[in-house]
DNA sequence: TCAAAAAGTGTAGCGCGCACACTTTATGTT
DNA sequence: AACATAAAGTGTGCGCGCTACACTTTTTGA
């Protein structure tokens, strides 16, 4: 027996800030509430952790609940435990948060769950302290991809520069000079020029470039 | 009445890394586990969060509880919720570092909690985890000084650059060029030469430095 | 007076981030 | 057929920060 039992116990929730790249905009998957209080309220995804999984594993689960899918890149943003920020029952929550490619999405789960991508930078009122999570969510992502080759994890296998820009402003929330970004990606080892050519996206074309991290 | 009440309830600990700086090193503040499981073994300063009190409060109350300070610099590093990472029962843990001044602190609270400061670079076996929380944390906490003007926490009031040279080396495990460094300080607004002379650690006598951001 | 120990001090090269504008190529319209 | 449009693609130069590098000054204790 250990010497435990005379602490309080609470209820531990996770959620996550699945991000996606769509419309040249990054988005954020939410929902609506589906328990009281405030059901119907606007949400992240979010469950509760259960006995027998850990908090990761936690937001694996509720992940692939939301989205169908698997081995998603996430990480872990920030434990919540103010006393009073779930107006219902004292609830402590672990944020994660998960890039996504939109196209693996099946749109069926939007259906059964009420959810809908929402631009970052136009984010409706959120429930609880959502808003503050998604904005710290934002700012964490926006340091790593100056550095890791996250970017394929929101992109689909081919992608031109324009769109990988794109995606960079977004999350950056600026805006980048083209030459710069260009030289700059030239020189990762990680993003490289296949020989294709897409013809649907301008009438010039542009070549498509993927990440080679696993080649 | 809300519809939690179908989910599991958890342990909810806080675990503190107390970052001190002794002897020219990079310390931390451990002590004996207090109960069991492993009763005994070293571990961090840490606690149980209570109902009536948020996580970051929880860590200001285990801290001072500890060391008696107030109004310290802490920092929430991760959570940490492995099924199986305390062999007692399922506790998830919530992590922060601190900086202290160690000539602030109390050393009769060493006494009452058995606690003892340990160099960083060589911990003693740690229980649970606690290994990798350090390691995590002080990666942390040296990317972070090269920016911001956290070392005020860890030094006293006024401080030879020979020093703080020895703070963030010891903090980035590296050396550091005296020339260097010495020049990337003078260009700091907040690190300013006082007129005064320590005579006592060096034959010649060092200017005396304060770090000035509340001036 | 001499050895030791720490304080203090300047320069030059390199890579990185950033500013900046025109040409090329294909298509759809007139 | 030619022309307008729209996006792709392409180099140079500057300033800043990071790094490498060695000697002089000052004081004290032997």
């Amino acid at each position: 027996m250990t010497a435990y039992q005379s602490y309080p116990q609470f209820y531990v929730s996770v959620d996550c800030i699945i991000f996606g790249f769509a419309e040249g905009h990054l988005k954020v998957l939410i929902h609506q509430r589906p328990y009281e209080p405030g059901m119907g309220e606007q949400s992240l995804i979010g469950g509760f952790v259960q006995t027998n999984e850990s908090v990761d594993s936690s937001a694996k689960r509720i992940l692939k609940e939301f989205t169908g899918l698997d081995n998603v890149y996430m990480q872990q943003l920030a434990a919540y435990g103010e006393v009073e920020r779930d107006p219902g029952e004292r609830v402590i929550s672990i944020v994660y948060y998960a890039l996504i490619n939109v196209d693996n999405y099946d749109q069926t789960f939007s259906d059964l769950h009420n959810a809908k991508w929402v631009d970052v930078d136009h984010l409706p009122t959120l429930c609880l302290d959502h808003r503050d999570m998604v904005q710290k969510a934002r700012r964490k992502l926006g340091e790593t991809i100056k550095n890791e080759p996250i970017g394929s994890n929101l992109l689909p296998r081919y992608f031109t520069l324009s769109l990988l820009q794109a995606l960079y402003e977004s999350i950056l929330g600026t805006s980048i000079d083209k030459r710069n970004f260009r030289r700059a990606i030239s020189e990762k080892d990680y993003i490289k020029p296949t020989g294709m050519i897409d013809k649907a996206s301008s009438r010039r074309g542009a070549t498509l470039y993927q990440f080679t991290m696993n080649d």
